[in-house]
DNA sequence: TATGCACCTTCCAAGCGTTGGAAGGTCAAT
DNA sequence: ATTGACCTTCCAACGCTTGGAAGGTGCATA
């Protein structure tokens, strides 16, 4: 199976699969004669995984530890939970961060009266 | 003033002060004969404008803009208001993205059994 | 057989924002 | 004169993805 194949299969860009293999996430394809990266069926697999962690916002480094712990057949799920609750715990300070600014413009979006005059409440509030 | 200095008194890296100089969003300063970067008090608050807009998640280019507002002495509210409702429903995505990463993860983790054996809801979901 | 087109390859760079280091110059105090 | 704390510039890294350029390959068609 050739590069672009595999792309449409596992839906990852072969661009992106060609970086993935420049940084170790995925094994280095063999090849063909020429030169064109060859792929099995299970490499569609491997980067639906990928594709699945990357949708549920793991890291790179995470999904590295993922794909560990995929291949491990014997691992421990305590492993597992752990990772997804560090995961889960870095989004929600994200979240509640981004919350945060999102009240904060609100706030002040509300107190700005939006019309052609410059007074307003949101300049105001970054310049003081 | 020293670059030291502003940094202190803005709360912005001195690091970061000359890269903000080196993309345009402010001013190049000027220098001392030995070629140190010389500023006043005004810079302070340039600085602390950059910052709070930072601190409100808006992105380099649009506090280019907000800069552009600021020093706009007959702007219009309008402009200002716009944006920052632009910029609100970005991070509205990113956080209803974020929220839904987070919850399929709770759900998944919460029939997780977590402990020594090797099944897990998690990695078959990311397999599956 | 030659032309064209769609693919492949590698390498280098941009985008976001910030931080770090290296190598060298300057300022002030000891 | 030496030290230490600052300054300067330049280059690179983080994380992730995408883009382009330059060149080679595979296959169908004229």
């Amino acid at each position: 199976m050739i590069i672009s194949e595999l792309a449409k299969q596992s839906g990852v860009n072969a661009k992106l699969i060609r970086h993935y293999e420049s940084i170790g996430l995925i094994p280095k394809a063999s090849r063909t004669e020429s030169g064109y990266r060859n792929y099995k069926e299970s490499d569609v697999q491997f980067l639906r995984f990928i594709k699945r962690a990357r949708g549920l916002g793991f890291s790179m480094k995470e999904i590295k530890k993922l794909i560990g712990l995929w291949r491990n057949k014997s691992r421990a799920s305590k492993e597992v939970k752990a990772l997804a609750h560090s995961h889960i715990r870095d989004l929600e300070v994200k979240i509640q961060e981004m919350q945060e600014m999102a009240d904060n413009l609100r706030r002040l979006s509300k107190a700005c009266h939006g019309d052609a005059r410059p007074e307003c409440p949101i300049i105001k509030s970054l310049e003081s």
